[in-house]
DNA sequence: CCTTAAACGAGACGGTACGTCCGGTCTTTAA
DNA sequence: TTAAAGACCGGACGTACCGTCTCGTTTAAGG
């Protein structure tokens, strides 16, 4: 592999330029429809550019999400498990939606037959995320809302799956109260209700 | 949408073709370079052929899939709900593993961008089986397995949705024992087990 | 080659239908937009009854225009040779005008390199009409309008060649002092003026 | 029309590929078989590329001709009008010969229906083609050898004449003796040859 | 402060696939 | 038995983007 052009010289100017024509023509035409070159165009940059600093068109979007998705989705930590989880997963949904011009569900999209797109994905998005939950729920195990022997992979596959199986078969993403009734039914499978 | 040509005229040969060999490339190189131009070299059709019964490559793929898939998934009832859930989950990842050259997967990537597509997908081919998959959990609540108060919808998803979950991260299917794991937490979400 | 098929057994009103389709679709959009499949829709006839009875585009429009260019070109004689000349050739000026749209421009283009087409072409709507222009000369020569010795296939080239000159580079088809001028030129090519 | 792109930026080396290439192809297959796809694999050029510099098949080939047509048809002058007219038509019949793979016929036909074409086939190789001939022309008027109130339009429609009306219906060029026949009837229209 | 190497915009380039059109052949249906 | 309707294979069309590659022009790092 070539090696990689040195960051002191990037031009910070570009970048956002990039990121910023990435995000808004996802919304404008979706992901699919998103195109190297009318990112070009639109953050007025050559494609030269954005090959020098990224892989693919996936590579940018990760990054440009990546840069948004920071602030939206902390995990909050209230004392109430229940509602904590509610919170955070309202947050997870509104990055989901519409998923026509999502960027996220383009991500994921695109990640499902990419695996360097996957691992990035992962690693960079998911893992961060998956680690605040799962500090999340060991709180909650100290707090006695949760069984200290709960399993927090399942715990999590519990918790997000749904939102997954939903959204891959567009069945429609859970509003308020359905997703209470989801969060409800997955705490209840790691034993007895709380006194 | 364009009245589509009459079906009485259509060659049945040229159909199988062109199914067969959208598997077979599918097989061969994954959905994302699979192309209607292979496909039709292939299948030894010309393009017109495949655009004047499909509108796209997902609706090929798809019709494709829906072919196979009929026999590979049929619900099993052998009286022990948890065993024939394993069974049935196991059939389903079967379809979606090698998850890079699996036509299913493919479909659920190109289903995240295209409503059309989607919409077949989920009437086709997912909506018959969800209802399958009801009518063994009712068969279960008359046996007394599961409470008969049960929300099934929300069993889909606990039950479903760690599959998706890790799919579209690719954070790896479950093997026979993981999933046995996340099959006896989904059930438990129902209540205490029947005495 | 197949025999061809039995004229006795074809549809008089199917031939009449596709010429006149030819004509009027040529004089819409020009020979060379003219398609087959057109004119099958517009005569409201099957492609297969077309090439029964022809084997290119080219025949079948070679075939409406000898219909109706029968009556349009007949050699005028009035006694007066120039006179004569000059009301046959606006005759075929008109048939080439306007050339975007004309029938005959267009059958003249593709005779350019079918050589089947350009024999039809000569021999069924050239070759007569050149027989009557000699005989029309030969008459001039026996009225003494034109000195006895005179080459009639120079004469020939002479008055028809400017018009194809022209033609075939966009220079303008010569109106009527053009021509008449024209033709006293090539007529004086043949020896002094007769007292 | 759009306005062309940076010539300055153009490659050099594809352009003469792409102009050899057509050449030689409609050579091979003559220009109603040559294709643009043909062109862009011969000349190992992409079909953007030719796209991106030429309208139409036409425009590529016009150019083509242009480039070998400029040393071809220089207009002699050796003192002997007749002896010049003959050797400049006899190059000028080179160039249509044989007419199935002559790309100059292959333009005439095509400028027929495009009024485009037509246009730059005539401003850029026939038009100062016909300003030499009329040039020589007038040498031969000062010469004495050609009346000084001789027509040279007339002159031009005479002489070139024969050729395209013999050209259009297949009816044969000329060979030598036949041209000196024709010429020598043509200039004899201009009235009796100086003493 | 100056030099000089890089990053940059612009965009041409070889490719691949797109979705469409039409040519010419073959099959089905109805009269 | 004929012809309409039209499906079929083939092949070229002209377009859109891909990712690579010059070009000159900034521009900022380090001498």
């Amino acid at each position: 592999m070539a090696a990689p052009p040195n960051p002191l010289r990037r031009n910070e100017a570009s970048r956002r330029a990039i990121l910023d024509a990435s995000l808004q023509l996802c919304a404008e035409l979706g992901y699919r429809r998103l195109t190297i070159e009318a990112i070009a165009a639109r953050a007025g940059v050559s494609k030269k550019t954005i090959y020098r600093w990224w892989p693919s068109k996936g590579a940018v979007v990760l990054e440009a999400v990546d840069d948004v998705a920071t602030t939206v989705t902390e995990h909050p930590n209230t004392g109430d498990l229940a509602a904590d989880l509610h919170t955070q997963l309202t947050a997870v949904i509104g990055l989901l939606t519409p998923a026509e011009t999502s960027a996220a569900v383009g991500l994921i999209a695109e990640a499902l037959h990419d695996e360097e797109l996957a691992r990035d994905l992962r690693e960079r998005i998911i893992r961060p995320r998956i680690d605040e939950f799962k500090e999340r729920l060991r709180q909650a195990q100290r707090d006695g809302q949760l069984p200290a022997d709960a399993d927090l992979d399942v715990a999590l596959d519990l918790i997000y799956g749904p939102l997954y199986h939903r959204l891959v078969f567009h069945l429609g993403l859970p509003g308020p109260d359905e997703l209470r009734t989801l969060l409800a039914h997955a705490l209840r499978a790691f034993g007895p209700p709380p006194r």
